[in-house]
DNA sequence: AGCCTATTTCAACGCTGGTTGAAAGACAAG
DNA sequence: CTTGTCTTTCAACCAGCGTTGAAATAGGCT
């Protein structure tokens, strides 16, 4: 059992995520990591390949985990309507709410990774292929599920409505601060039983509209 | 007439956009960025004070542009409602549908420019102070407007419902080609049409959800 | 013509980046 | 105690970084 260096490669990670998560993946240096973690800069190499390979090691670590708690989630959703559908809000609410129960578990490893994701999902030279590397299986699950929840709906409308989505997520689990100085602190980045209230039933709304046979011909 | 030096920072402007467009910040190399604007590396410090002051100049320049012409598209929306006030989505439509005519005029540039911003926005470590610093008169406009025309929503919610209309609006401008793989082509990124059909449209919809005095007390 | 200023080039400085090879320490098995 | 393997340290390499000072060029005044 390496027990004691899978300690010090779990401080090295953590160390990479706070890091790449403030400052973005160029900007942090292997020497800052290592410092960070308490470690000389050689240990680096000695437990990942290269500063990428480390990178990709930080990403890959919650993502597991976050994949597999939003599935159960959804399995729990829908296992709670056997016969009718569950609704839009409830399958978007099984999408964030597990962020927001990790979150309160643990906030500060979290909301690291969550900032770090917000900055990949937003970037072209990443966003494209390590969100689908790491999130496509789960996402398509859950557009499956809205597919059903939303029968008559195109399937280019519920693309484009994640796609929304997608991006109201990542910046506001980011908590990168613009909302608090927008608001002049009327609102806080960080308050989550804000974000619980309102994001699912904000997008659900997006999703209802969009799939409303309405104005399209 | 400096005319000259004129297009020959330009050019360095430019090509710093695409290349921090691209890479990030912390990416990109002074010397690339020259090499790209076809100049020598010490004229950029002839032209700007260091290497973030040339981003700052990045940032700045086409921030000015953008703020004139969504003022003047919201001014007409309000112009047109003498008496009654615009709709949600009217409003929303003449935050988005000014950049959407800026990417018909000349792709190439703005749509470096808001990959540029997308990525600013996500960032913890710039998001909250660059988009304050850029953008937020007109920000605040924008949202005086939509609280004129939800006269019964609560402040945080119109706040709240921003914050989520931004982080879609800023990945979905990006064109990271996310969407792409995620549709296995069933959409675009590129496709601008798609964006005005759907994206008002769709955060009209969250903020009237949000702002409907139904479950809270 | 010569001059003056605005612009551009050249060559270099000091420093830090990612990465590595070899040596030292820890520690369990024999 | 000795051996061998896993982990950690030390010291260094070299390419490339942001930045600068001084020299070359260009182009409008007088």
């Amino acid at each position: 059992m390496a027990t004691k260096a899978q300690a010090t490669r779990e401080r090295i990670l953590d160390a990479a995520e706070a890091l790449f998560a403030a400052e973005g993946y160029a900007a942090v240096t292997v020497r800052q990591i290592m410092k960070r973690a308490g470690a000389d800069v050689a240990l680096a190499y000695y437990h990942f390949d290269s500063k990428r390979d480390l990178f990709d090691a930080v990403l890959m670590r919650r993502a597991e985990h976050l994949n597999a708690v939003r599935l159960e989630a959804l399995d729990e959703v829908e296992g709670r309507h056997s016969d009718d559908a569950p609704t839009v809000e409830e399958i978007i609410a099984a999408f964030t709410n597990p962020l927001l129960d990790l979150l309160a578990e643990d906030h500060e490893a979290w909301h690291h990774y969550m900032a770090l994701i917000a900055q990949v999902n937003n970037s072209p030279e990443w966003g494209g292929e390590l969100m689908t590397r790491y999130f496509d299986p789960l996402v398509r699950r859950f557009i499956e599920a809205l597919r059903k929840a939303l029968p008559h709906c195109d399937e280019a409308e519920i693309f484009w409505s994640y796609h929304f989505l997608s991006g109201a997520l990542t910046l506001t689990f980011a908590e990168t601060g613009r909302l608090d100085n927008l608001s002049d602190g009327v609102c806080r980045s960080s308050d989550m039983a804000s974000i619980a209230e309102r994001m699912p039933a904000f997008l659900a709304a997006g999703f209802e509209r969009l799939c409303a046979p309405t104005t399209k011909e």
